[in-house]
DNA sequence: AATTCGGCTGGGGAAAGGTG
DNA sequence: CACCTTTCCCCAGCCGAATT
């Protein structure tokens, strides 16, 4: 048993791209059982019982959540901004799902490794457990982006990068509407789910938002159910 | 211009319930 | 324990009206 630590690089939390609730679940218990300081292990195997204890599901439940999450993330992509390029690639490689015995298996992909082991510095760690709860489609990755400001408890990103990041480039045209579905949702959950607390602010340029603003801190050491 | 608020729709998450 | 289908409800996403 591991302490269901999650460990990515910086580009790869700023990377853009968009998973179901279920796929980002399977992504992240993968990624629990990597060591950053060593390699990736070659195959990766979660089981349904794993799956369900880590994320409080029933275990009924979770065959056929982690059978579809595991088949569908075999087609999500990702596009991480390079230094010189954006590179797109895939997750994952390879996933299998074994009938009858309630387990699956992936492969990250190489590109994908490298932003998962013999991390040194630029990296943004949390346990699974803070980010359990959690149920809205954008929290985990707002989580993830606040996190890794952690040190400051500030966190301040441009309207179009925050966009890019989550993809939603061409939703939400109206900031309106993107504060009330994403934003504020996803801010009321971590300050409900999570081990912090959070508020934001935006900052404009002329009549429209360019920037938001995040501020948080660590609640007081809470009784984990 | 921008905002908030109200409301509509389609699709998907997950519960309910059942099989072997 | 492993697996599957049906059903229901929520919410992502969009739009109009009133307001600033």
């Amino acid at each position: 048993m591991n302490n269901n630590l999650v460990v990515k690089h910086n580009d790869l939390i700023e990377a853009s791209y968009k998973l179901t609730l279920e796929e980002q679940r399977l992504i992240l218990a993968s990624i629990s059982k990597v060591d950053s300081r060593k390699d990736v292990p070659v195959e990766i195997m979660i089981t349904a019982k794993e799956y369900a204890e880590l994320f409080d599901l029933q275990l009924k439940h979770s065959y056929f959540q982690l059978k579809e999450a595991t088949n569908n993330l075999y087609e999500r992509d990702i596009q991480i901004k390079g230094k010189k390029q954006t590179e797109r690639m895939r997750w994952v490689y390879k996933v299998a799902y074994s009938d009858g015995e309630g387990y699956v298996t992936l492969k990250f992909s190489p590109e994908i490794k490298l932003y998962l082991s013999q991390l040194n510095g630029m990296f943004t760690s949390y346990q699974i457990a803070n980010i359990a709860k959690l149920k809205s489609l954008y929290s985990i990755r707002m989580y993830e982006l606040l996190n890794q400001w952690k040190i400051t408890g500030k966190r301040v990103i441009p309207l179009g990068e925050f966009r890019r990041i989550l993809e939603l480039e061409d939703s939400y045209p109206r900031f309106a509407d993107l504060k009330r579905r994403v934003i504020q949702p996803a801010v009321d959950e971590l300050n409900k789910q999570t081990d912090i607390a959070v508020s934001f602010d935006v900052e404009k340029q002329g009549r429209a938002v360019s920037t938001l603003l995040f501020s948080f801190s660590a609640k007081p050491v809470q009784l984990e159910a």
